[in-house]
DNA sequence: CAACTCTGCGCC
DNA sequence: AAAGGGCGCAGAGTTG
């Protein structure tokens, strides 16, 4: 009978925080097993310093169902769970179940959050949480009173409300805590009766979950992030704030606040009554650098460099210098992977987002920023980034098959290959164009074959040549003339979506497409290929290293199209050996469209200092 | 104060 | 007919 009720538990934690690696640690463990038995432990908080204290007998009966090895686990976002009892020496041993990973290759195109999933599809109310919230808040006013420490607000999405529950009477919290368990375990039979409708279900999911680990560790070992970079970085950006945004106060003739659209609006277009140029989404007038650059006024410079300078503070340096934690005496920054973050099944990023890093080398903003200076390999190692070229492009050719497109790409040059065969009909046009110190055609098809993958329209086109709805449509229709299978392919993709709702990719993923948003069918397509094809290089190339513990390197980002190994430097010849090994495996599409077309090219990047700095490296 | 929306902006 | 896809995040401003 005991073993019968052990068969499966689902596990919760509340935790003082979302970041484990600076701090954070989890107060209350709650379990749901498959009779539906609850059972949770409660950790003592310290009022003053937030600390989180267990008793040995305590941390022995959590341990005792998580190092169960026979004992499969089920979580709603295990990383989080895993990490947060990992750091208060707690091992997870066994089969783990992530609910929200299977919601995902059910439903890509749902909105994943425990609660309002159980409210729909189990009408299970979410009062007990406003409850416990509200006397969360209440108790949070009185504890500041006493001079404890509670959560504060923190602008990256952390909810200190939630991280203050241990604040509330414990029969809430226990309630809540016990439900959440209650929660995850019945969403994880109710959609485990779902995948087992389709085998391919069932086989995407435990893909993810082969690249759970992976991505763990890859977390668990963070980048190198120098605070000193920061703040001299922070100090820089300050001096060249304070340059540019004195300009501008004696251009305004008052204080502004340039991140406030609103009195960006009563300055530009009220006091200079300059013509508007475009509106946002919701009608009002654009203050984006772009919108701003089109009024071609002296005081726009100014304003787009003093924000630029900004930015930089606030959303970067500041942000990461947040983040880093000395260990073992290196500043270690362990960003936040969410594996299925986007509806595409690409990764995201998150706590700090490091695909937003800035790199001025690479922006063709009119203000760039370099944010990626304080990153690099800890010392004694190298980052060697592998970076598909144009694997969108390569994507799309091979879905549509069509051929022109395929040779276009293989000349190694696209955008100049797409201007010559639509814009010069055979002639040489971007030569002729250079001759006459014109750029004009290799521009425009570097925008169309951008755009066309985005599922850009006459609109877009529009706004990017600035002609009539008449001249872009000829432009795009001399596109698709050049590349005669594309439009087919599209219409073909779309008019399925907008049939049946989703589509399904080559690597046997349905995404969901949003009803009367159809044309958006072409990019999740070519996206999610992208990304899925990363996903499956990952889960080789980790055992791979693994396997070859004496290599030393390891896995430390993954940013879409580009992968960043860590690994000693300088490079040893065994090292070289690998990366040669790892280069052909990434290439290798092992017939996956078909049998002709063999490889992606690849691109491999080497940086031995800091990230903004790199250099190419031939293996 | 908390919870929300809007805007802008960085990346692939 | 009419549409540039996917993210995360900071700061301003509004609402109750």
């Amino acid at each position: 009978m005991k073993l019968l009720s052990k068969r499966r538990i689902a596990l919760d934690t509340e935790t003082t925080g979302l970041f484990p690696f600076l701090g954070d640690r989890p107060y209350f463990v709650s379990t749901c097993d498959n009779e539906g038995k609850l059972w949770g432990i409660r950790g003592q908080v310290d009022p003053m310093t937030r600390n989180v204290s267990w008793t040995r007998s305590q941390l022995q009966q959590i341990a005792d169902l998580t190092e169960d090895e026979r004992l499969p686990k089920t979580y709603f976002h295990a990383k989080f769970d895993v990490r947060h009892l990992e750091k208060i020496g707690i091992k997870t041993l066994g089969r783990i179940d992530e609910v929200m990973f299977m919601v995902h290759v059910l439903f890509s195109a749902e909105l994943i959050k425990l609660k309002p999933l159980a409210k729909r599809w189990l009408q299970i109310s979410d009062d007990d949480e406003h409850v416990l919230r509200a006397a969360t808040i209440k108790a949070r006013h009185e504890a500041k009173k006493k001079g404890w420490k509670i959560a504060e607000k923190d602008s990256q999405g952390e909810d200190p409300v939630a991280a203050d529950y241990w604040l509330a009477p414990p029969d809430l919290l226990w309630r809540y805590g016990l439900r959440d368990a209650e929660r995850t375990l019945l969403l994880y039979y109710l959609s485990l009766e779902e995948l087992e409708k389709d085998p391919r279900f069932l086989r995407k999911y435990e893909e993810e979950m082969e690249l759970w680990p992976i991505t763990y560790e890859m977390e668990g070992r963070g980048v190198r992030c120098s605070p000193q970079i920061c703040q001299f970085e922070i100090s820089r950006n300050r001096i060249k704030k304070n340059f540019h945004y004195k300009r501008v106060v004696e251009a305004v003739g008052r204080p502004i606040n340039l991140r406030s659209p609103k009195q960006l609006c009563e300055y530009i277009y009220g006091k200079l009554a300059m013509p508007v140029k475009s509106y946002t989404e919701n009608g009002s007038p654009a203050t984006d650098a772009d919108s701003l650059r089109k009024l071609d006024h002296p005081i726009v410079s100014e304003i787009v460099a003093c924000k630029a300078a900004d930015v930089a503070i606030g959303n970067f340096f500041q942000t990461y210098a947040r983040h880093i934690r000395l260990e073992e005496g290196l500043p270690i920054l362990h960003p936040d992977f969410q594996q299925l973050g986007a509806r595409t099944t690409r990764f995201s990023c998150r706590r700090p987002n490091l695909h937003a890093a800035a790199n001025a080398f690479n922006t063709r903003s009119f203000e760039p920023i370099q944010a990626r200076t304080p990153f690099g390999p800890r010392p004694g190692y190298l980052w060697v980034h592998s970076d598909w070229s144009q694997i969108e492009m390569w994507i799309f050719a091979a879905e549509s098959q069509d051929e022109d497109l395929l040779a276009d790409l293989a000349t190694g040059n696209i955008h100049t290959a797409t201007a010559n065969r639509v814009f010069g009909h055979g002639r040489d046009i971007v030569a002729e164009e250079m001759k006459e110190g014109r750029s004009n055609a290799r521009g425009r098809a570097k925008m169309l074959n951008f755009g066309v993958v985005f599922g850009m329209g006459v609109p877009a086109v529009m706004d990017f040549l600035k002609c009539s709805r008449k001249e872009a449509q000829e432009v795009l229709d001399l596109y698709y003339r050049g590349y005669p299978r594309i439009k087919p392919f599209m219409r073909e993709l779309s008019d399925r979506a907008a049939r049946e709702g989703f589509i399904w990719n080559r690597f046997n993923r349905r995404l969901q497409v949003p009803r009367g948003s159809a044309y958006v069918s072409v990019n999740y397509l070519i996206q999610s290929s992208a990304a899925e094809y990363m996903k499956s290089k990952m889960r080789w190339i980790a055992p791979y290293l693994r396997a070859r513990r004496a290599l030393d390197a390891y896995l430390v980002l993954t940013i879409h199209d580009e992968l960043v190994i860590e690994v000693p430097a300088p490079l040893r010849p065994e090292m070289l050996l690998a990366l040669k090994e790892i280069k052909a495996e990434l290439e290798n599409i092992h017939g996956l469209w078909w049998p002709e077309l063999k490889n992606l090219p690849v691109e491999f990047k080497i940086t031995r200092e800091r990230w903004d700095k790199n250099e190419k490296l031939e293996v």
